[in-house]
DNA sequence: TCTGGGGTCCTAGGACCC
DNA sequence: TCTGGGGTCCTAGGACCC
């Protein structure tokens, strides 16, 4: 049966958050920066006319910034991801088949339908989010993922094509590839583009029509797949259950420069909390666990240092105290004296589901702090993240990143909640 | 001074087997 | 002096995504 996938994108979304607490930032440029106040990652549609560019370090966009008064905001996900499970929430009821692709993003597959069907589906979709959630999505419809993502980016361009843009396989399809610069495809980045320009493949037309072998020579498999993707052969299924993970990390650069092995040991200790807490979240346990830790690498006057580990658990588990004793003394042999640190971080992978797990003839049984780890878990949840923690993560925590420009977890924190103030008017 | 974080997929090449 | 061929598995690194 033939089908119709659509792909809906919330507009300029970790803004839109912003803005649903903050209506005061509607009309005015408005950004958001990535974790450590380091980048650009959100831009409002005013912020994008300034010429504000996407992955811009913030430092050197400070000045334009300030001179036309953009609203700067550090990233705050507790807010992002809560929104974000809500629009996905309000589009699950109005369509059964969806697949959840990221924060902002989900693609749908509905029956192929004629135009007005679909346009009726996307504007009533885009109507029903807005007035539940406040957040602005935009739709695209095509025959398969890739023409939805351009279908969805011409959208967005296009006022006019509010409630959704519709791409189908038949005669207005050249065109529209022949508009689209083959960098803006779903799949092609950067190191592809340029290839392709060696080839004279510049739009998304060129490579609908690029020689296959050539293709997958020098684009790999998925390189073909786009290629017929454009065409109009859907090669790219909608996943509706997300896999299980493969691998759970936690990591941040650190607010100024470290130095001593105390603090690197305490942002340890809470990156690997972290990163337990969230497989345990989803009942896994790890076999393995990475610790990377890296010096400044664009500070051109300071000495270099990186260096990561892999190590294999003595058993799988997801035990925080375990893992804390494995990634400290990976940390006690990785650790230089003498460098300027700007970021640890750790990786588990090997990841396998708690209830099947190998057993292992030779090790003594484990101590079973799963009841402990639950209470654990049930006291962050309920009251907070950290309200406990490991004594080693550090109290003061000097070394934790900047988040200078914070909006309130509005809709995740009881101290936070926004307050409505109603004026008493009287009308006779 | 100040440059994010968390994922996935694919391939080449090494190690190993018979 | 001359030293195969075919296969699998694993891993590191590259590329891409948002």
């Amino acid at each position: 049966m033939p089908t119709t996938f659509a792909l809906l994108d919330c507009n300029n979304f970790y803004v839109s958050c912003e803005r649903v607490f903050n209506p005061k930032l509607i009309g005015k440029p408005v950004v958001v920066l990535s974790n450590n106040d380091g980048c650009i990652i959100a831009r409002s549609n005013e912020a994008k006319e300034l010429g504000i560019k996407m992955g811009e370090p913030y430092f050197r966009c400070q000045p334009l910034l300030e001179h036309h008064q953009v609203h700067v905001f550090s990233s705050n996900y507790a807010l992002y991801g809560d929104m974000s499970q809500r629009v996905m929430e309000v589009l699950s009821r109005l369509e059964p088949q969806v697949e959840v692709y990221s924060i902002d993003e989900a693609f749908l597959r509905l029956p192929a339908g004629d135009e007005k069907t679909l346009r009726l589906i996307g504007k009533n979709i885009c109507r029903t989010i807005r007035q539940h959630t406040g957040i602005p999505v935009s739709i695209g419809f095509g025959p398969t993922k890739t023409l939805a993502k351009i279908a969805n980016r011409i959208a967005k361009k296009n006022p006019a094509q509010r409630g959704g843009c519709i791409i189908s396989a038949g005669d207005d399809l050249p065109p529209i590839l022949k508009s689209m610069p083959v960098s803006e495809v779903w799949g092609i980045g950067g190191r592809a583009t340029k290839k392709l320009a060696g080839q004279g493949i510049r739009t998304a037309y060129d490579l609908s029509r690029a020689d296959a072998n050539w293709l997958k020579k020098n684009l790999s498999i998925t390189g073909v797949r786009t290629m017929r993707e454009l065409q109009g052969v859907s090669c790219f299924p909608l996943t509706e259950i997300p896999p299980p993970k493969h691998s759970m990390a936690c990591s941040r650069s650190f607010g100024t420069p470290v130095s001593e092995l105390k603090d690197m040991h305490e942002a340890t200790v809470t990156y690997v909390a972290r990163a337990a807490e969230k497989i345990r979240a989803q009942q896994l346990k790890a076999g393995c666990l990475t610790l990377y830790l890296n010096t400044n690498r664009f500070s051109s006057s300071q000495p270099q240092y990186a260096n990561n580990r892999t190590i294999t658990l003595p058993y799988p588990t997801a035990d925080t105290a375990t893992l804390i004793a494995q990634a400290v003394a990976t940390l006690k042999d990785l650790f230089r004296p003498g460098y300027a640190y700007q970021k640890v971080g750790v990786i588990l992978t090997a990841l396998t589901p708690e209830h099947i797990q190998q057993g292992n003839l030779f090790l003594t049984p484990r101590p079973n702090t799963d009841n402990l780890l639950l209470a654990l878990d049930r006291i962050n949840h309920r009251w907070g993240q950290d309200t406990l923690q490991y004594g080693s993560a550090g109290l003061d925590k000097p070394w934790h990143h900047k988040q200078n420009m914070k909006s309130p977890s509005y809709t995740t924190s009881w101290h936070e909640l926004p307050v409505a103030l109603a004026a008493e008017t009287i009308t006779r």
